[in-house]
DNA sequence: TAAATAAGAGATAAAAAAGTCTTTTACTCT
DNA sequence: AGAGTAAAAGACTTTTTTATCTCTTATTTA
């Protein structure tokens, strides 16, 4: 469904979110460790989040990636949108070229409910409160 | 969620499950053609589906492949199985190693709830089932 | 000005997808 | 029965995409 890229993108934004509330800013180092991910593709993907000014942040020494106010109020939609684009949202399962309503193929309907849900999480709560979530039913990331 | 490979073959199932019924056989350039995959690899694909016996194959002028009654009885899952593996069922969405109801990713439970239903469809209906719904409801392959 | 950190360009590696060529099997026609 | 042929089976190569790593440059802070 989602690429690596997107993954390790969610999870590192997700992270930021919940550990940066304070101010604080973190190195693609600690953020590659504590999510045990390559840190050289994490970093490039970080790039390019941060490019498309979906996530902060600041050179130099005590520099490092955080998320500000207008970050955080954005649907995690975005980071997948900046990374995977959106066609996970209306492409077949099957692959077919064209595959709707009026036309569909034969995993449609079903596939096209489990899709829905999660484009309902991924756009309809900010990357805030998604992070909320994650502290305080302590998830995993 | 599938690979190409496990998609062709999935499709290609189908066709055969729709087109054989009457003691037809079919050969690989004529399904690679209608449903519009590449012809090598289908064949790869289709080799491996007859060799774990999820679709018959004979050799030869006039030979191709079909289904059996043995094999329209088996759930699509099967199919998936064979080429993808079934990681796609308990595999963590955002990738990481462990992720369960005890042990959840920010998205676990809404994405399982879903996954579920298709879970449900892919393990829950024979294929021959599946291909009537094809033949009834006019649905593409 | 030195050091730490992100930004950027580009190379390499691994995996997935697609294609080529050869061998085997079974049918058809004589 | 034997020869020719059409199809799948199988081994292997090439291409494309995705993932990962390396090295250099720019920026900021102390």
């Amino acid at each position: 469904m989602f690429s690596k890229s997107c993954k390790y993108g969610i999870r590192a934004t997700l992270y930021l979110a919940v550990n940066t509330k304070d101010g604080k800013k973190i190195g693609v180092k600690e953020i590659a460790k504590k999510l045990n991910v390559p840190k050289h593709f994490l970093a490039k993907i970080l790039q390019e989040l941060s490019r498309h000014n979906l996530i902060s942040s600041t050179k130099g020494p005590k520099g490092g990636f955080y998320l500000n106010d207008e970050n955080l109020q954005q649907p995690l939609l975005k980071i997948v949108e900046s990374i995977d684009g959106l066609q996970f949202m209306t492409s077949c399962i099957l692959g077919l070229p064209v595959c709707s309503s009026t036309h569909p193929c034969p995993l449609h309907f079903k596939a096209k409910a489990y899709r829905d849900r999660l484009i309902e999480v991924l756009s309809g709560q900010s990357i805030e409160a998604l992070a909320n979530n994650v502290e305080i039913e302590n998830l995993t990331l």
